[in-house]
DNA sequence: CTCTAAAAGCAAATATTTTGCTTTAGTGGG
DNA sequence: CCCACTAAAGCAAAATATTTGCTTTTAGAG
């Protein structure tokens, strides 16, 4: 029984546990893809999403799902990351502003939509800050895209990091706060607040307080 | 039976069912009371938060709970956003640039906590927008403190639509999408970046994607 | 081909949530 | 002050969901 720990202290070592995709290819990719995709069923159809319906979906047993996943939250996390890759490259115009306005406008849309609220709580809910942060990665990857399009045509667009203060972070942060959406206006508003002085549409939610568990 | 048909009418009519505050000063605002306070208490011990841990410890039975809030993920919303409601006036410096730095820098530092993301994190879980947005108004109240006075003494800061845009939206997003901290320094240059321009700190989070459940 | 270890299945044990019915406590009319 | 009424709480049984110990399967290494 004590055999080989110093083998398996190496092991140990050089091993990373990368949370839910073990072995590719085998045995665990091919559960992992049935357990996602009995979610988006079971999401596309309405349905609860119970850990023992997904399970039985995807015609796996729920410990299958409890052990890989710890909980439903981590696993519609996992579900929500994936769900918000994007499909392809911003729409190229010829000119940044332009670009920013139209790819702004589409995923202000996307996330103020119904699917788009629960994708970014999914992904908020789970104590997987890599989730979230996946998020940011991919927005950060098409402003990006965007930015060096500009930059070879010798435009000069603010880094990305500013476009994701200036920009991103205020749209996410209306949707997320505010219940309102993001139209077309304030996202052209806020990219061309881009540079200098900039104050768009106002606001609406915050007119009253909800009485609403706040007595105390 | 059928007695008083019409009267019933009449006061569902008026009736607007205010979710958690029902009979102000009764034995609701009682057993409200004390499972909030439960809920304290557990978390301040660092206990699971189950409903039955937390009917247990308010001397209550689980289904009341269940009850009135109906998940767990609810009662932890409204826990949060009670205590996420500011507990005096920002400090007066005699300068809003001065004044919104110190607001924001303990503001930031606050939410960029383990507690403070947790109660952000409780309160987006929920399917309650309410407490999403009554944080929204809180901060805005702060900020709207900041603004009549620098405007009582002649100042011209901006609004606080664009206050909340320029300088809480990005260090909320920050916080909750890139898993770093908001410090000082960085909080300090959106303020300066206020009006014009201004790119402080790089990110850090974005350099790599966690291959973890990106697979398919 | 065999051996090993990680992961899945199965089923029993726990824990949780839901639900129907009973009891209690505020509220308004007499 | 007492009574009737209603909303909400308590209680307990039923339904669901979660955890856990053990067995079986499967992919990969020798």
């Amino acid at each position: 029984m004590a055999v080989a720990g110093q083998e398996m202290d190496q092991k140990q070592a050089v091993m990373e546990k990368p949370q839910a995709a073990p072995r590719p290819g085998g045995r665990a990719a091919r559960i992992q893809a049935a357990v996602f995709k009995a979610v988006d069923e079971l999401k596309q159809a309405g349905e609860e999403l119970t850990v023992p319906g997904i399970a039985a979906r995807a015609g796996v047993t729920p410990s299958t799902i409890y052990r890989r996943w710890g909980t439903l939250t981590d696993l519609l996390s996992d579900v929500a990351v994936r769900q918000l890759r994007p499909d392809g490259e911003p729409r190229d115009s010829g000119d940044w502003r332009a670009d920013l306005k139209g790819w702004l406008e589409q995923y202000a849309e996307e996330m103020a939509s119904d699917p788009g609220r629960a994708m970014m709580r999914d992904v908020l809910s789970s104590d997987r800050p890599e989730n979230a942060c996946t998020c940011a990665v991919y927005t950060g990857r098409q402003l990006d895209i965007i930015r060096e399009r500009a930059l070879a045509r010798g435009e000069t667009p603010p880094d990305t990091r500013t476009i994701m203060d200036r920009v991103v972070a205020p749209v996410i942060y209306r949707i997320l706060f505010t219940h309102e959406g993001a139209d077309g206006d304030y996202a052209a508003g806020l990219v061309e607040g881009l540079l200098g002085e900039g104050a768009p549409q106002p606001p609406a939610c915050w007119q009253e307080l909800s009485p609403h568990s706040l007595g105390g």
